[in-house]
DNA sequence: TTGAAAGCGTTACCAA
DNA sequence: TTGGTAACGCTTTCAA
């Protein structure tokens, strides 16, 4: 590989020139940005990144740490922050954590490393680690999906959205509205689902009724154990006519088993699902519509800008909107 | 942020040894050791990755360049890859390409910037210049889904896939068996629809049967595109009664357009699909499996070999094995 | 407008 | 078993 010095060696220039023409910095003359722009096409030249980093200081690196690509949610964030992230100078760099304790120590290397210019973080609580360390650091945090103190948070009205959702089924005329949400999950530390029951059943309770517990479900993983969860539901002697699933993938396993126990979705069952990703507009699935894709731009946008200096308030939490999006899985109670 | 300096300083030692500590060399006195641990843990010492890579000549990470996210297909693949990366010592970057001539210069930066350790391709052609560097490079380049001479390869055997599909069709009795693909991509250079294509086309030619001009279409994006063309195929005056549609995307948009006009599946039109995607078991999807996940995995395997001084063969290829999964969208002629 | 040289934080070699 | 020091390839002063 050609380094600086081969291409100052064979244009007759120094280090320093070529740097600036590298760097497309005034200071150089047009012939001599010529005749090195020339030996630099003719070998082919290219920077190293990594000698670039160390000399400046900073990487050219947003790393975003995420349990990724286990969920088609995360996904869509992604492609959000992707989108805003390959327009810039930056690169993306992936961590994905299956278990964030085993990983805590590689995690603090992405962020406390040098390796990182910038870190988002996607659905994790904060690592001990990394609240601890967060204040003695230059490197711009980003959260998305949880709240952290002192660091810009992009989140959601989890509550609100169980509302939308109670609301919704409420106003078809739905009295008995069951409950599928995720299993809280320690691992993560995520309390989203609890907060969405929450909402759901205090909007229920305004309108005088209860969500009795034989009614309520918690799954641990997706569609298979949510679809076995609806066959539990539907084999009560007085089985619910509506149901509020905490994610779009829980909704397709309930309306699966449904449909595949004659049931009718949604002529005998209303689902609600939470999300919105891109198959459920296909599927034509009635949900409570978060901005997956855009949490992921807008993390990356507010990353950028605190790269580029401008001053973010770092104790800014973001709320995106929550949005029920009416498809084809609710209906009116009969 | 501490430096191997300060750690050296405080632990009144050389760098050196220092060094040889964080890599854990047996050159090095137990006592002496602990001693530079304790003060590598008393100040959280990080070593920078950044410095490490220049001194070394090579960085921690392994490249995956992929148009990346949009397909499901890609995702899989992409977990593939996460799940090797993960337990070795490098890191996972992504580079999505939407429009690879736009990002060829970022792209060859990725490559030979001196950034990756190794650098993974998915569904791409080669671009001209990885091309044209690729042998003075010493960076390990796997491809995958493309063949590219001199670099070792994951592929699968098209052709052979589109034989299955025609096969087991023909086998539940099927005549009149029509076609959805995609359109072929010049962006990405590929091929693979039209050599499904080919297959299916052979194989059933090898029936004494044909597939009429009508009973073919070529759609650009996923599956509302495909519900389109599967309407227009079922206005037909003599519409097929099968249908073999070359992602799983696409055979979605297919059920999704003959259900919505009272056609059902599998009892009026059986289709199969190509890729077997996560959702697809659960849609209960007939589809031709490709090993998706492995092809990541397998290719991060080959790459981290590559790294490890391993002698892999770069002029192989590896087809990975195809299967059809009869699910419950294919049923025999009535 | 340019060149020379000092640093950036490591690793690895050479002496001790 | 150690410490000192020269790389690694770049950016950025400082002089000229």
């Amino acid at each position: 590989m050609a380094t600086i010095q081969d291409v100052a060696r064979r244009a007759g220039v120094g280090v320093g020139t070529v740097s600036r023409v590298i760097n497309n910095s005034p200071l150089v003359s047009d012939t001599t940005r010529a005749r090195v722009q020339a030996v630099i096409d003719e070998i082919g030249y290219r920077p190293s990144t990594v000698a670039r980093a160390l000399s400046l200081g900073h990487s050219s690196i947003i790393t975003v740490v995420a349990p990724f690509l286990t969920d088609p949610s995360v996904v869509l964030r992604l492609r959000g922050v992707a989108s805003v992230v390959r327009e810039s100078e930056y690169d993306l760099v992936l961590y994905d954590v299956e278990a964030p304790e085993q990983h805590a120590a590689r995690l603090d290397d992405a962020i406390y490393g040098g390796r990182s210019a910038a870190v988002i973080v996607m659905s994790l609580a904060a690592s001990g680690a990394i609240a601890q360390k967060r204040e003695s650091s230059k490197v711009p945090l980003v959260w998305v999906d949880r709240r952290i103190d002192g660091v810009p948070c992009l989140t959601i009205d989890d509550h609100e959205g169980g509302r939308l959702a109670a609301r919704h089924l409420l106003e078809l005329g739905h009295r008995h509205i069951g409950f599928i949400g995720d299993r809280p999950d320690e691992r993560f530390g995520f309390t989203s689902g609890d907060d969405r029951f929450a909402g759901f059943c205090e909007e229920i309770a305004a309108s005088g009724l209860a969500v009795p517990g034989g009614y309520v479900r918690r799954v641990a993983h997706g569609m298979e154990d949510a679809a076995t969860a609806m066959g539990e539901l539907l084999a009560l002697p007085d089985p619910p006519t509506a149901i509020f699933a905490t994610s779009d993938l829980i909704a397709y396993g309930a309306i699966e088993a449904a449909r595949a126990r004659g049931v009718r979705v949604p002529g005998d069952l209303s689902v609600v699902g939470f999300d919105d990703i891109a198959m459920s507009a296909h599927i034509g699935l009635t949900t409570v519509r978060q901005p997956l894709f855009e949490s992921g731009s807008r993390s990356a946008e507010l990353a950028l800008a605190m790269l580029a200096g401008d001053d973010v308030d770092t104790t800014a939490e973001w709320d995106l909107p929550l949005e029920l999006v009416e498809r084809s899985t609710t209906g009116p109670h009969r």
